[in-house]
RNA sequence: GGGCGCAUAGCUCAGUUGGCUAGAGCGCUUCCCUUACAAGGAAGAUGUCGGGGGUUCGAGUCCCUCUGCGCCCA
């Protein structure tokens, strides 16, 4: 046995045992269990190039008492990690901070080094790199905030097996993920297909479906007049986009809108333009908005292209993919006028473009009144600032429901099956799946992402032929096609008529974390350890990125493994400040967590998270932080005290009323904590265990100390002792996922091995308990005693000349069963007892003995 | 507009399948330096369980409805 200290503390204990727990490897994943034995955690890789957050310190709580609890069970805990380093966000630091950008058109330098490392003066020009060239910077860069991110995990106690680390940007990640997507092709899960895009302009990159957000912009509605042909006067429109009258291919009309059924199958002149367009019917045409009749352009919405698709209509596309009007007018925009019009629009942004078109509308008459201003829903690139434009381009899609009834039904089915905490979580997915509008659009224009692997020949004119892709060698992956030659050709064949040219595009960061659980378990390179953990048990993560990350991680197993991914997942809340307000960073209100670290311990950091119950926006609170902060400190005072009566003499157990009763609470408790971490509910299990622990400390040590001292002789002594370090035994270890410094400090003053390793308390281990009910009369009793010397602002330590306990007969049993120790505990004197079998609770008179000078 | 959630003490929240006088912590008030713990302990006060209606012997809990707040989707 360890040394118990004189005076023991909290501080520094983070630091010891993390080097210890390193040093003896407690959360090592041991590879020879089987998967029955396995729990496993497709732990959220967190994105590096942000900050770390209360949010992060939150959520990772939560998990990590869930990996402690399973471990303690007997279970070999897969427990990795990874960061998400792939993606926009270290793409555009990197650029800052080195003074690069990225072409995969320069060929790759071995042995580069960047012009700067950080600060790159203003005015440098970046230097244009290859890819890989770049990915090496974003590795090195990525490397020192990963640093920041481990200690800060290690530090908050994460039972993480460190050796499992990953990063979503390392080569068995691309490797993984560029497999995927070669099986998905293979399959006809994945296909390319030139189509109108959502486009963020300043980005220059499509986005998907999932990544977009409806924001209030303020829009006007303009009164447009288009000339019938057939001389029968105007058709007036409403339209807040005019700069797209000259992509205007149809006016569309609801199929029941009596205004406008005599003209369908008529035709109009574009205002300006001249050009002639059919007036049509679909049903999607709102009679009650505006004057009930759209244009129809390409592209001006998803609407849009719906109606272009379903009624077939020609393209005649204006917004280039940098967000200017193209140069040149589209299809159909013959007149001599028509031309000059769009002339003067040509090469404008389109904000731009909207006034002079107005000017233009204004000054030929055809706009009626002035633009009414409204507010209205415009969508944005969650990441971006400018309104997305639709443009045509050629893109990489993965099938998720979108297009088809099958797929969608299938994938509704894997979300039923999936167990949700909490269960009210699912309807968020369900929401998702059947909202979807088209295909997983995965494929980006940028550069530091994995790669699309395949080629296209390019055929003796030059062109590209991109529907027979030319497909890498699984073993060769991962591959960089910007620098990479396809199987058959020389590297002097690229980009030259009869040769070859890379797919340019860099997957979506989504379509290479949709493979975590893939990527974690080493798909492919480790066959063993996959078949060990995979499908996993559990997938934590928050509640917003369920269209996204869960989602398509169910999708991407869907297809390869024909499985769920996981079993269970959980989905945590939102920090929100004490004025219950979202936390973040431009409210200027985020608090550190080293901070709180250095400030509160990371015991009771953990402490705060793990009150919050399962998915519930949980208000940020240091004054939890003290009280969890204050259950530490107990543990060490109470785990001390009870050690210090020494070893109970061999062969003792608990035979009194009272140590039996307690154990009977203390089974009934390891039960019911056992039974909320199962279903995932650590707060509940904590709450639980938290109770017994107080009236363990108040009550029962309170009762019991004098009899463990000796006062009423060695066998009453004994099973005092006996009790004492089962209960305390219980209580470290039900305390161990929570708080797992102090739980490690004090397990390891008397025991060997980690509590981290110990096993789980179960309610055969209360040998010897007895029936719980007597405890609430033993406690009631007590409880009189001190509140008779409280009222009487005595001290608790005044002697009780005599108390007279009025209550039933089986109260009054329970009572005397305890009597010696209450006697002890409340400094009793005298007793006596009436029995009235109809008072519902004990009550005590008690009458104090004469203050005694001292 | 569709979906989901929340509303219980001043604050933050528990309250399992309906069950006896509705709980905890914090905060507040009072008392106690008792030899595990003053970074502590003992005790106290505080509630039209958002409003209304219904089912039931019995409703914080189930049903309907209204109000307010939040989130997701369109």
């Amino acid at each position: 046995m360890a040394d118990i200290p004189e005076k023991p503390s909290l501080d520094g204990i983070e630091a010891t045992w993390i080097s210890t727990w390193d040093a003896e490897g407690i959360y090592h994943f041991d590879r020879t269990a089987t998967r029955d034995r396995v729990y496993a955690i497709d732990t959220p890789p967190p994105t590096v190039s942000g900050s770390l957050h209360m949010g992060h310190v939150f959520s990772y709580t939560h998990t990590d008492t869930i990996a402690r609890f399973h471990r303690m069970r007997g279970k070999s805990v897969f427990y990795p990690m990874g960061w998400d380093d792939n993606g926009l966000p270290t793409e555009r630091r990197v650029q800052n901070f080195f003074g690069v950008r990225c072409d995969p058109n320069v060929a790759y330098q071995p042995g580069f080094q960047p012009p700067f490392r950080g600060d790159p003066p203003k005015d440098h020009q970046a230097i244009s790199i290859s890819r890989p060239n770049f990915i090496e910077l974003c590795e090195e860069l990525t490397h020192e905030d990963e640093k920041v991110f481990e200690d800060l995990f290690r530090r908050l106690g994460l039972s993480v097996d460190w050796s499992f680390l990953y990063a979503t940007i390392d080569e068995n990640s691309r490797r993984a993920s560029q497999r995927a997507f070669l099986r998905n092709l293979a399959r006809g899960e994945a296909y390319t297909q030139e189509a109108p895009t959502l486009w963020d302009v300043d980005f220059k990159t499509a986005v998907a479906q999932a990544e977009l957000e409806d924001r209030e912009r303020p829009g006007a509605y303009h009164q447009v007049a288009f000339e019938r042909t057939d001389g029968g006067g105007s058709i007036v429109i409403d339209t807040t986009r005019p700069v797209l009258i000259a992509a205007c291919v149809a006016l569309v009309a609801h199929p029941d809108d009596e205004r406008y059924q005599p003209l369908f199958g008529k035709t109009v002149r574009t205002p300006l333009y001249g050009v002639e367009v059919p007036v049509v019917a679909h049903p999607l045409a709102q009679i009650d908005k505006g004057t009930g009749i759209a244009m129809i352009c390409t592209f001006g919405d998803v609407t849009d292209v719906t109606w272009w698709r379903e009624l077939n209509l020609p393209t005649r596309a204006i917004i280039g993919r940098d967000g200017r009007i193209i140069a040149t007018p589209p299809a159909g925009l013959d007149s001599t006028d028509g031309q000059r019009a769009y002339a003067e629009i040509a090469g404008l942004y389109v904000n731009q473009a909207q006034n002079k078109v107005v000017e233009m509308l204004r000054a030929t008459g055809a706009m009626l009144g002035e633009p009414r201003p409204i507010t209205h829903p415009v969508k944005f690139f969650e990441k971006g600032d400018r309104p997305l434009e639709i443009v045509t381009s050629r893109q990489w899609y993965i099938r998720n429901g979108g297009r088809g009834a099958e797929l969608r039904t299938a994938l509704l089915g894997r979300g039923d099956r999936l167990v949700w905490h909490p269960d009210h979580m699912r309807h968020r997915y369900a929401n998702w799946v059947e909202g979807l509008n088209g295909d997983w659009l995965i494929s980006r224009q940028r550069y530091f992402g994995v790669p699309i692997p395949v080629w296209y020949p390019v055929d003796a004119d030059g062109e590209t032929d991109y529907d027979h892709p030319i497909i890498p060698d699984e073993s060769s992956l991962p591959i960089d096609p910007s620098t990479d030659v396809p199987p058959g050709y020389t590297a002097t064949q690229r980009d030259v008529p009869g040769g070859f040219t890379g797919d340019p595009d860099v997957m979506d960061t989504w379509a290479t974390s949709s493979l975590s659980p893939q990527i974690a378990a080493k798909w492919e390179t480790d066959a063993d350890l996959f078949a060990r953990v995979f499908p996993m048990d559990l997938r934590p993560q928050g509640h917003d990125i369920i269209r996204t990350w869960l989602f398509s991680t169910v999708v991407r197993a869907h297809f390869e493994h024909d499985s769920l991914p996981w079993s269970n997942t959980a989905l945590s809340g939102w920090i929100l400040d004490p004025d219950r307000k979202k936390m973040s960073k431009s409210k200027g209100n985020v608090v550190t967590p080293l901070d709180l670290f250095d400030k509160f311990g990371s015991d009771a950091v953990r402490y705060w998270a793990a009150s919050a119950r399962p998915g519930v926006d949980t208000a940020f609170s240091e004054e939890q932080m003290k009280v969890g902060r204050k259950l530490a400190t107990k543990l060490l005072n109470a785990s001390k005290f009870v050690l210090s009566f020494g070893q109970p003499p061999a062969g003792a157990a608990p035979t009194a009323v009272l140590d039996r009763a307690m154990l009977a609470l203390l089974a009934d408790t390891v039960q019911e904590a056992t039974d909320a971490f199962e279903s995932y509910d650590y707060a509940r299990a904590l709450e639980r265990t938290e109770a017994l622990f107080w009236w363990f400390c108040d009550d029962y040590v309170e009762l019991v100390k004098g009899r463990a001292y000796g006062v009423q002789g060695p066998e009453a002594a004994a099973s005092a002792l006996a009790a004492l370090r089962i209960a305390l035994s219980a209580l470290q270890r039900l305390l161990a996922p929570f708080i797992p410094f102090a739980t490690e400090e004090v397990w390891r003053w008397w025991q060997t091995d980690s509590v981290h390793r110990a096993s789980w308390p179960t309610r055969d281990e209360s040998v010897g308990a007895g029936d719980a009910a007597v405890l609430d009369a033993i406690s009631e009793t007590l409880a009189q005693i001190r509140r008779a010397k409280t009222e009487a602002k005595s001290s608790q330590k005044t002697p009780v000349a005599s108390a007279v306990v009025t209550a039933s007969a089986s109260d009054l049993d329970a009572i005397r069963s305890a009597q010696a120790d209450l006697t002890e505990a409340g400094s009793v004197q005298a007793w006596s007892y009436i029995t009235d079998d109809s008072a519902v609770t004990p009550q005590v008179t008690v009458e104090l003995a004469a203050d005694t000078p001292s």
